[in-house]
DNA sequence: GTATTGACTTCAT
DNA sequence: AATGAAGCCAATA
């Protein structure tokens, strides 16, 4: 495989920082793990997220708050019960980012600095 | 090698 | 609210 596995760590190791009863986006993520604009590369590097890193994929939504898979279907059902696992209310295939989104503070940021 | 796709975002209609 | 175009770039074809 020719991907890249330093951006994929860090991407991963920034979706691991969401904690539980918030969401975020793919462009936020993006921006965060230091690589603004791709947000797309986001979603790819999910697919291969190792399962041992746990990481909550759920809880990363397009910038509008909708769900990125289509409504219905099978993968879009999943990550809406896993939201709802967290507390999380998904209408309509879509949540409230006024009410659930993550406001990461300086301190969860410093941890990534390793 | 080129072309298309896509777990996206933003701006402009 | 809906739709389209442009930017993005690694993975697939």
């Amino acid at each position: 495989m020719s991907f890249d596995r330093e951006k994929a760590q860090k991407i991963w190791q920034t979706v691991v920082l969401v904690p539980a009863g918030t969401v975020s986006s793919y462009g936020f993520i993006a921006d965060l793990a230091g690589l603004p604009g791709r947000a797309r590369m986001v979603g790819k590097v999910m697919q291969f997220a190792p399962q041992e890193m746990r990481v909550p994929w759920h809880r990363i939504l397009k910038s509008n708050g909708q769900i990125a898979f289509a409504a219905g279907s099978e993968s879009a059902r999943r990550q809406t019960e896993l939201l709802r696992l967290d507390g999380i209310e998904v209408i309509n295939n879509r949540v409230k980012l006024k009410r659930y989104r993550w406001q990461p503070d300086l301190g969860e940021l410093l941890k990534m600095e390793f």
